[in-house]
DNA sequence: TTTTTACTAAACCAAATGGTTATATATCAT
DNA sequence: ATGATATATAACCATTTGGTTTAGTAAAAA
């Protein structure tokens, strides 16, 4: 696996942007995330590395147990990249997009 | 290659990424794309590809040339999901909303 | 102390990704 | 008609991805 993750990288899997939305409702303990997908319990201690490698996910160790909670500070990156191109779908449409639409 | 092309895993490559950030300032034509990379014709023929099947990108042939230009509209899904989490890092919006009110 | 439980780590695998080079094709210029 | 140009397509390749199963380990429960 790569050494330096990316969060564009992080949320290209819809697992991983499903594992987020669960933990946006609450902290869930590793297994407890496992059981809401039809995967096996590596598989999402996997995605769960990926995603507390770029700064989504922070994981609390409490015992056994693996506390994980989503950490959304970095998603920032994300909005902000989508955000520059905003004002090309907002107030007007692009050029191209108007001749398509005529 | 995969058929149906996802919003999320094409903004994932940084190659793509940057395309789109040439794209936004011109249209262009895709051997003038190519020149601002390192690497081969082919290689950004691809990228272009996954570029339009996800609707990032528009291409129009005119003879021999294909003029590319960017399509915005599709990077609302990706402004919506991240936006959704918002809330979760209010303390920097005045940051964020700034931007978006450019 | 023994056995569950919660998780990690390792070995493995098929498929996807991101690149290459070589070749084909259509259009434009001469 | 011939050659150059813009791009596509194909074949190929190494690496990454996303999953698996099978151990191992540490903590809790019995």
């Amino acid at each position: 696996m790569k050494a330096r993750r990316d969060v564009f990288q992080a949320i290209a899997d819809p697992t991983r942007r499903a594992i987020i939305g669960l933990l946006a409702k609450e902290t869930l303990t590793l297994n407890t995330v496992a059981d809401n997908f039809n995967m096996s319990q590596p598989a999402i201690s996997k995605h769960m590395r990926i995603l507390t490698e770029c700064g989504l996910v922070v994981i609390v160790k409490q015992g056994r147990e693996r506390h994980c909670s989503a950490s959304f500070s970095a998603l920032q990156e994300v909005a902000q990249w989508a955000a520059q191109y905003r004002h090309f779908w907002s107030n007007r449409l692009d050029t191209l997009e108007q001749l398509l639409n005529e």
